[in-house]
DNA sequence: TGGTCGCTTCGGTCCGGGGCGAAGCGTCGC
DNA sequence: GCGACGCTTCGCCCCGGACCGAAGCGACCA
């Protein structure tokens, strides 16, 4: 098929460690410039301008020019769900030793515009538990509950309807378990940061690739969160 | 993190063209020789060792020597699901015209050990719709009317439970939908082969890294699939 | 209207690695 | 036990592509 060449070709572009470390930048969910994009991958502006254009011609970051400047963010949510999981599978065949991002990288971070790590799959535990989503063809649909339950924490369910797909699963890379992604995904998210229940940390290095994922629960989320759904991180 | 590295050698081992094909000869969930995966990739045997050899380094693939040959399959579900996932961001993000597989590919082949296409995802939307099974901590479990009724179809759920994973999504990469995998999968799978609701298509050519995955629903097969689960494919 | 800044293009270098032929080695079959 | 076979290793060539410095181009600022 087209698939052989054609995925060959998406992986090797995915397989340098420059274009990676951009990859990896831009699961922040951010649109970000050409110059930080190169600094998060260590090179140069030519090297990072000529990586651009490739990632951009091969489908997997869209442009964004604005004055002086070139906006680039990932093409779409399935581009950020591969790259997750492929980080996944990365640390579960590499032996994956030590996190040098520390425990709060795996507790709570952004993938795209939704949330991951133990926070991510906690909520994705903690919806489908108690019945606020169901399984749907293609996903998972609100249930009356769920719909109730939601829109007493605030989330923009008519925004979630907007999206391409509602709420889908999208494996989580430390955890190895599914969170959720999709329209659900995306607002849940946003109505955790609205209201202070997540803040976003900044990078521990300059130029880090991985830094602008990183979040915390606030003491007001945990309390919130455990009110509404049982969700709990152990410390 | 250990990943930006990590991920980027783990996509660039997917990223060349001759062991893309491979991997995707090896979907079929078959071990293969040496020799065969050659072909498959269209090169002389000392550059699939070379390759091969460096999918074993990887722990993308495991070695089976038997005599004079050496048998190599997929080291296991995650990397199987990591390579579809892969495929169907490849024809999303490409335009993806004609199939040179023709429709039969999308109805129905293997990923790995489970059933894939048209059919897979039709018999997981069945699954969930009718409640025989339900969402669980990391995947799926089956409820009391799913142990009954895969038992009546001839599934061994005993096998299915020894399995890491009893059962787990799947993204399907021609229907960008999620089937059903994990131990329930691979024995669904093994019990429509069994019992001639399905059988295996030869490749439509010789050394052509696809063709081992293709199967065919037989007349029986949807008879049985269709009364008992609801299950009915468009011709 | 210069000067600065962000980014791209051009020219050139260099290295990794993918390919093959030939040879070596262990296994199977007559 | 000898040849055939499957696979690996070795040696070699060669091409793609990753990088940088320098230059070019457009946008913002004073």
């Amino acid at each position: 098929m087209s698939t052989p060449a054609a995925f060959a070709g998406l992986a090797a572009l995915m397989g340098d460690p420059a274009r990676a470390a951009m990859l990896q930048a831009l699961l922040s969910g951010e649109a970000l410039t050409a110059g930080e994009l190169a600094r998060a991958a260590g090179i140069g502006a030519p090297a990072a301008s000529a990586h651009l254009a490739r990632l951009a011609e091969g489908g997997l970051v869209l442009v964004h020019p604005q004055g002086r400047h070139r906006y680039h963010r990932l093409a779409g949510e399935e581009v950020a769900a591969a790259i997750e999981m492929l980080g996944g599978l990365a640390t579960a065949v590499a032996p994956a030793r030590r996190w040098p991002h520390g425990e709060e990288f795996r507790q709570a971070r952004l993938c795209y515009d939704h949330l991951a790590g133990r926070l991510g799959v906690a909520l994705h535990g903690a919806l489908t538990g108690r019945g606020w989503i169901a399984p749907a063809p293609g996903g998972w649909q609100a249930t009356g509950a769920g719909e109730a339950g939601l829109a007493a924490l605030g989330v923009d369910l008519t925004a979630a309807r907007r999206a391409r797909r509602f709420a889908c699963d999208c494996m989580d890379w430390s955890e190895r378990r599914a969170h959720l992604a999709g329209g659900l995904g995306r607002e849940i998210a946003a109505c955790c940061l609205r209201r202070h229940w997540l803040r976003r940390l900044p990078p521990l290095r300059e130029g880090d690739p991985l830094g602008r994922r990183r979040l915390a629960l606030t003491p007001e989320g945990a309390r919130q969160l455990d009110a509404a759904l049982g969700v709990r991180l152990a410390a």
